[in-house]
DNA sequence: GAGACGTGGAA
DNA sequence: TTTCCAAGTCT
């Protein structure tokens, strides 16, 4: 690993700072150095890209103007704003959040990374991200473009997938902040990391510190970050049941002990919610649909004839897990109570203004396909 | 400390 | 189609 001394440390801020405010990027939340939109821009892109961030962004403070508006909003409205962002976690804890900058500490925003760190859903990058940006405090903020941009810089060796590798890296750039202007700093690498010292094809060679670059003098730049992989989805076997009557689709709202939690899907069945305790492998559709069938009938006391939905399973990857749904309908001619079953009648045409999870605008699409043309217009 | 937690884009 | 990412946090 290289270590630099002071007059280099000296040299590199002035170089990064110079290409920084000559190119760096004029984007919404740039605009002013208000905590509330920092904050906002800060939290929606983990681990999303900036040219996904921006509508949502622009959206986002259209709806919620100021931070009393987030905290009082209703989530609905909250968790429609962020329909499509992902990690919807977030979107309730910056809920959350607002309400305790708002209530806990009237209105005034804690001003050091320490302080903001208490916050619901704000993290040691967040922090130290806002602290610097929006108020001034000489801390790194180390997120993966730190880590990708030092790493090649000073060919650090460790493996970033491992936690406490962060505190390695902090030290190190801690020392090298400028302590005069470090949101500029920290926004100057997060700029230089996405667009010359990209992970995938980085154009280290017209880079503008390529001169402080010890990866790049080794020829060893696609060395670094050393990362660790990740293990592969789980695959998970899932039934989507499409019921219809007169009062429209069934939908249900995930709950909090879920993922996608506070979004609507149409009912969702693991393959192995359906196994018997005794069976020792898997039971097949026709038996599904039995089990299925019964269950509606009996703990629901919503009485469907299913009928799988032709073409192939619906598949969504998610990090950790690799959904493949098959597709069930039934049509009731008259709409029973859901005195049983935790869910609501959508009429078709009104599914579309509910928080709705990408998954389940593939299953209305595949549905659509499928011999029901126009009945959503998702297609 | 390892795993959960979404989506869209690029190769 | 598959794989790997992209401004992380929480448990």
């Amino acid at each position: 690993m290289e270590h630099w001394s002071a007059t280099t440390i000296q040299a590199f801020r002035q170089t990064l700072l110079a290409w920084y405010d000559r190119e760096g990027r004029d984007l919404p939340w740039r605009r002013d150095q208000d905590p509330y939109h920092v904050w906002v821009s800060e939290v929606m892109l983990q681990q999303t890209q900036v040219n996904t961030v921006i509508p949502y962004y622009q959206n986002f403070m259209a709806t919620f103007p100021t931070v009393d508006d987030l905290a009082a909003a209703d989530q609905e409205t909250l968790l429609k704003a962020w329909q499509g962002l992902g990690y919807y976690s977030r979107a309730r804890n910056l809920q959350r959040a607002a309400q305790q900058v708002v209530q806990d500490y009237h209105g005034k925003w804690p001003e050091t990374a320490a302080g903001l760190a208490d916050l619901t859903g704000i993290g040691p990058y967040t922090s130290c991200a806002i602290a610097s940006i929006a108020f001034g405090e000489v801390v790194p903020a180390v997120d993966g473009n730190a880590f990708r941009v030092f790493s090649r810089l000073l060919m650090i060796e460790d493996d970033i997938a491992k936690p406490q590798t962060r505190q390695l890296f902090k030290r190190i750039i801690q020392p090298i902040v400028d302590p005069d202007r470090p949101g500029a700093f920290n926004q100057a690498i997060m700029d230089l990391g996405s667009s010359y010292m990209t992970s995938k094809n980085p154009d280290t060679a017209h880079s503008p510190v390529k001169d402080f670059d010890a990866s790049f003098k080794a020829d060893r730049v696609l060395d670094f970050p050393v990362k660790t992989k990740k293990p592969r989805p789980k695959l998970m076997p899932y039934y989507a049941i499409i019921v219809q009557s007169p009062a429209g689709y069934l939908l249900t709202q995930r709950t909090t002990q879920e993922m996608l939690s506070g979004y609507w899907t149409f009912p969702l069945v693991t393959q192995a919610d359906l196994q018997a305790e005794d069976a020792t492998e898997p039971a097949g559709l026709d038996a599904d649909i039995a089990t299925l069938e019964h269950r509606w009938a009996t703990e629901y006391q919503v009485p469907v004839k299913l009928s799988p939905v032709g073409g192939q399973p619906v598949s969504h990857t998610y990090t950790h897990q690799r959904w493949q749904i098959k597709l069930l309908t039934a049509t009731l001619v008259e709409t029973p109570p859901l005195t049983f079953y935790p869910g609501k009648w959508v009429l078709a045409e009104q599914i579309a203004d509910l928080p709705l999870p990408k998954v389940q605008e593939k299953i209305m699409a595949r549905y659509e396909k499928q011999g029901h043309p126009d009945v959503f217009g998702v297609n």
